[in-house]
DNA sequence: AAACGTCTGTTCGCTAGCACACAAACAGGC
DNA sequence: GCCTGTTTGTGTGCTAGCGAACAGACGTTT
């Protein structure tokens, strides 16, 4: 389901890239994939919105839309005009950075602490790099428009989404360096780990080809990895369904980058909660 | 003068990383390298200040600083919390990310483009990163609590450094890719046009020394890729004076990622100065 | 049951970049 | 001139990760 959509950029004369490419399909040529989550949904799930104050959150209610986010689809390609920002609840998307190579490298990873078109209230409502869904699950989506009345209307919603832009920021920064310093053992150690706090099960379905285009690593690299990680007992998979056992281990197994995105994201995140008001779940 | 003021990290256990250390040093410890640039100043050089209306302009003016910013200063180590923020004129400053080993890796570069401490305004003054002083130079600083004081009255100034930011956004994933993929030698050249754009001359001062430390690379590796650049009659450089002599053939040289990172930073600043007043130059 | 596509494991040769070590060129101060 | 510290050039292994090619395991479909 996954690879069918894959295309193998073929122009490739870049020596040491990696060819294969996860990657900016039209929105239409995907196929949109069923899921079995059947849970009731609400747009809280997302830490964003539940950290909106009553007020802000009752006014966007109305023009929030709940869509389904299948593996692999494309959200906005680079250089494409957003119509619309997300916010995930259950499903994980990936910002990809893409190079004409067809080669590709995660700059960074969205799941339902954030959102998804960050640019479109920084200013300018492109940018170069691309959004793809990692995990299938749910968001909602949202109206640019919508977003920047309610941006101007109210400037707590503004200062929420900063934070977050922030914590983006330094997510980019870490993966910069990681990708410099750290082994593929590390690599993926550390996307699974930024994943599986973004979802909401402890198994993820990612087959190592994904991972590997993913990281922008080889695909071999990822299956000697995984490799070790499951002898050592941190995980089990088959197939593309990955279970984290041990996570204690695979926390002590990882480099540093997980820590520190992390701790930044709590940071940023507890920093927001004192100033929401709270709203009755439901 | 520089090394004088590295240290090496012996704890460095990590395989694969880099020792040397360009680094976090308390402000106080750096010399005040004397500098030689005696041209009238005005914070007018300053891309993002010249954008300002006269009305911004002239309520920020009398609270600007003129500083020196020597080669190698700390300008905002990680986690610290800011006070100012810097608009640089003359001289560059390396957004730099430490990992526990020592070693680094630049994430971003900021001119005469463009501001040092974004965090100020995007929600919480500390981040994980820091900010040298890569090329010796001038810049203007400014109280963090007046540029909030700014910001809340006239929300054009914000407008204005969010897209910067988001240009900002743009130069750290091209890294996070161009460090997955590319060659030392890119690397260099992507410095070296990066950093000439944001410097008054054609030529630079830095050892190969700092230039490993800030890719994150070892030094011999730099050596190597700077006698290709030298031997290709692209650059001539000695002892830590680096002159550019064929710029064509070196962006020829370069990987994508140096136009990806230009166009987006002029493509937002066209943006930027379409909505700016005009105001006299002095 | 058979066929096909997907996913994972493994191999071999190769290169870029690493660590370490040392030499030579150069600049500035005394 | 001489000494010293800085900067650059080179050489010798060594390893991680790349590229390519292939085989086996597993699921799904028909």
């Amino acid at each position: 389901m996954f690879n069918a959509n894959m295309q193998i950029n073929n122009n490739a004369k870049q020596s040491g890239t990696n060819m294969s490419v996860f990657q900016a399909t039209p929105t239409t040529m995907w196929p949109v994939v069923k899921t079995s989550i059947c849970k009731p949904h609400s747009p809280l799930q997302n830490h964003l919105l539940s950290a909106l104050s009553l007020h802000e959150y009752n006014r966007l209610l109305p023009h929030l839309e709940l869509v389904p986010m299948p593996a692999g689809h494309l959200i906005y390609g680079s250089g494409e005009r957003l119509k619309y920002v997300y916010f995930p609840t259950t499903a994980i998307v990936a910002l990809m950075c893409n190079l004409e190579s067809g080669a590709t490298a995660q700059i960074a990873i969205v799941g339902n602490e954030g959102i998804v078109g960050v640019n479109s209230f920084m200013g300018c409502e492109t940018t170069p790099s691309s959004a793809i869904v990692q995990n299938i699950g749910f968001g909602y989506r949202l109206k640019v428009l919508h977003l920047k009345n309610e941006i101007n209307r109210a400037e707590s919603l503004l200062n929420l989404l900063l934070r977050y832009t922030q914590a983006l920021i330094t997510q980019m920064a870490q993966t910069a360096v990681c990708n410099r310093h750290h082994s593929v053992e590390q690599h993926v150690s550390r996307l699974l780990l930024l994943s599986l706090d973004r979802s909401p099960k402890n198994s993820l379905a990612m087959t190592q080809e994904m991972i590997a285009s993913m990281l922008g690593v080889r695909r071999e690299g990822v299956t000697e990895a995984a490799g070790n990680l499951q002898r050592g007992g941190m995980i089990k998979y088959s197939r593309g369904q990955i279970e984290v056992i041990d996570r204690p281990k695979l926390e002590k197994n990882v480099c540093e980058c997980y820590a520190v995105v992390k701790s930044e994201f709590d940071r940023l995140q507890t920093n927001t909660l004192k100033n929401a008001n709270s709203h009755g779940q439901h």
